[in-house]
DNA sequence: GCCCCTACTTGACGATCATCAAGTCGCTTA
DNA sequence: TAAGCGACTTGATGATCGTCAAGTAGGGGC
């Protein structure tokens, strides 16, 4: 049940949260959802390019994305940079922390943003005595790891055309899920953070986005991309148009 | 605390597994581990090829390796498949399941193996009384996530042969966790199951393996590997040598 | 012991994509 | 408005790795 509130709105609360369907489980009483109202800290919102947490850095918490996006990265002795990932409205971050203790990766907002902190102790707590809840962090840490998982296997065993492709209508689908138009979005990343992200140099990623324009698949601006033949970019991503896979016999 | 009961023993309860310390929480009293152990069924082992669940079953239970290995992959619509992982003994397979209720991937013993089923509505219960054990499972997944994570760049980023590399030092460590030699070890995997994980052609492996076995790194006699200098194969994986990264710059 | 089938190996060739180099565009700052 | 800087683009070149083809070796079944 989406509500009309507009995104920018300042949140005060889970119950008044249009973005409670994402992040909060389905069967939460109220009373629970108060409880856990009660744990969550709302910082003021982060600067573009300001870190939510550091690599390396203590884990104290989770995340919960309200407006903007971050990127999560991982820095190599050498300088080298690795973008591990994007994340919008209602995603969660952190949670490959809980294990050692402290966050593999360094977190940044990609433009203003704000979240929603959950303190981790304080959740595990909540959860002893609510079973939805319990359940409710198993299925997003089960839901982050197929989809990981899934990634891997787009980028190992795909063309540079067809990890575009994936990354275009994965994010199609989240801003369309999120009441915003699937067709028409503008990237929070740069051509670099995305390449480095999908393992190809920022000078191929110029050229699959003209090779991808040519196909009359998508049209870019810039940062602001329209989609003009979803269907055909879905089977693109899929691996199932006429274009062979790069491994297809592996 | 490692026992000196040999391997192949067939356990009959978790107090007395000696892979208790890979697969079970820390802090769990003697009463919670017979309540685990209560819960938990040990089916008679699987021939090799033998599936463990598959792609699109229904999810029921969680399931740890006790002797054998596994692996998992999923299958395209048009026969293709991508293999996504493979487990040893303490490890545990399914937890990519929650989210959807259902197995996103098949599982197949690689050897015979024999496996600890936990079902999963029956942990779910039993977790709810037990922070040790609810905190457990959530550092079991946190774990796999960051692991996975770290796969992808290291599959994104990285050339066929530091691939490879961090594949043995994985497995090395991995073995050596389970009291047997990190330095010599028969592979569970073939060359085109090892391959097809990694995104290589079989050709490719077998051409990196020899590389390898130039610079004085590894011997191989079919599935059989000797670690000659470990050392410098961790250099090599962590992309510390002085080979070059794939896409260093990025 | 022999055969066959599969796994693996080896070589030749070509496609994809990284790299280097030199641009253009657009946004910020003065 | 102009300058300057970073992001992006475009082209040329080459390395890596996939593909095709043809082999060899090893293990299970008879």
């Amino acid at each position: 049940m989406p509500q009309v509130t507009p995104l920018r709105q300042q949140r005060t609360n889970c119950s008044d949260c249009r973005l409670a369907t994402l992040c909060l489980p389905e069967n939460l009483d109220d009373v629970a959802v108060n409880d856990l109202d009660g744990i969550i800290k709302r910082p003021r919102p982060l600067d573009r390019g300001a870190p939510l947490f550091h690599s390396g850095g203590d884990f104290r918490a989770i995340y919960a994305i309200r407006t903007g996006a971050v990127k999560t990265s991982r820095l190599l002795p050498n300088g080298d940079e690795f973008v591990s990932g994007f994340y919008l409205p209602g995603e969660v971050i952190g949670l490959d922390a809980i294990n050692y203790n402290n966050h593999p990766t360094t977190a940044v907002a990609l433009e203003t943003t704000s979240v929603c902190e959950v303190p981790f102790s304080d959740l595990e707590k909540l959860s002893l005595n609510r079973p939805a809840l319990q359940r409710h962090m198993m299925r997003i840490m089960s839901r982050e790891l197929a989809t990981e998982q899934t990634l891997n296997q787009v980028l190992v065993h795909r063309s540079a055309e067809q990890r575009l492709a994936v990354v275009l209508v994965s994010l199609s689908d989240r801003f369309g899920n999120r009441g915003l138009s699937p067709k028409r979005f503008r990237l929070p990343m740069s051509r670099h953070e995305l390449g480095n992200y999908l393992g190809l140099a920022p000078e191929t990623m110029s050229r699959i986005f003209r090779r991808l324009e040519k196909q009359e698949l998508v049209c870019t601006d810039g940062r602001d991309i329209t989609l003009l033949n979803q269907t055909e970019l879905r089977l693109l991503a899929h691996g199932e148009s006429e274009v062979p896979l790069r491994s297809g016999r592996a």
